[in-house]
DNA sequence: AATCTACATTATAATAATTCTAAACTATTG
DNA sequence: CAATAGTTTAGAATTATTATAATGTAGATT
């Protein structure tokens, strides 16, 4: 979703309800120059920082979740502990810091084109992501 | 680690003590052709199918913790709703097929080696790696 | 072989993340 | 404006995982 774009008019498009939370919600997300990661508790201190009235957990779920279906919200799964969103919701790869426990976006250009030989009878690939996981030259790899 | 290797003389090496619970999961986990995919539900199952005597689940996490810290297991993250663990310790890509959620090993030769360009200042990678989700053509697909 | 002791195991309780529930509320439609 | 279907909400329930503290045991010491 563009930035300032028409948020009620996006909500319709996919069949959800513009409520008053899913536009505050839609707001915080997208009316940012880029784009970026979070996890869901995360997105609560933003909003309650953003906002007078609050928005209840269970709402903030479903709304994520609801996003997400409707391609607006991409999950990533980096650590089996944590739960991370892109706003970003095009295909592309990413570093993570093991150090900051950051996500990173990758550009085009960071990660030749990856070709796959495999081929699993009957399947056909849904998505290929790569993730570079990355930590400071003394710490802890892991 | 090898098939009916020396699982107390391997455990001993890394500074664990052979108890018998250990021992038994290592010969669950070890002691087969392949190396394999599994999550902690599913390692307590084929514990209790193998077993007269059960180990409980606390155990089964501390020590399934303890031999990915000694390098025994390593952890694979691609759904946040679910950890899966690896026998196979080495750096590899996998499929996952999202109709079944199985995880299914890459070989050397089915993805081109990755070249990453774009390096981040004072961080070393310490992995790569690819997922590549599949699903039937008919299928949702996700 | 009996004892010792540090560390491991265990059952259970605690915590954390997420989902469910069912009642109250609200956006849309007519 | 009233009817209706969809949405929000607080709190309960569920699930996955971790912490705790009493008990057990491997390996060392006598
Ligand atoms: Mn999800
Ligand atoms: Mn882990
Ligand atoms: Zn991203
Ligand atoms: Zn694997």
């Amino acid at each position: 979703m563009p930035k300032n774009c028409n948020f009620i008019g996006k909500l319709r498009e996919v069949g959800l309800r513009p409520t008053k939370q899913r536009i505050k919600m839609c707001e915080v997300l997208y009316n940012r120059e880029k784009t970026f990661h979070f996890t869901i508790n995360d997105l609560v201190k933003m909003i309650s920082e953003k906002m007078n009235e609050k928005i209840s957990l269970a709402t903030v779920y479903n709304t994520v979740h609801a996003f997400e279906k409707k391609g607006y919200l991409k999950e990533i799964s980096i650590d089996s502990h944590k739960s991370y969103f892109d706003t970003n919701t095009s295909a592309h790869h990413h570093f993570f810091d093991e150090d900051t426990h950051e996500l990173i976006d990758c550009d085009e250009s960071d990660i030749d084109k990856i070709n796959i030989r495999k081929n699993i009878t009957g399947k056909k690939i849904n998505s290929v992501e790569v993730l570079v996981r990355v930590a400071g030259d003394n710490q802890t790899q892991k």
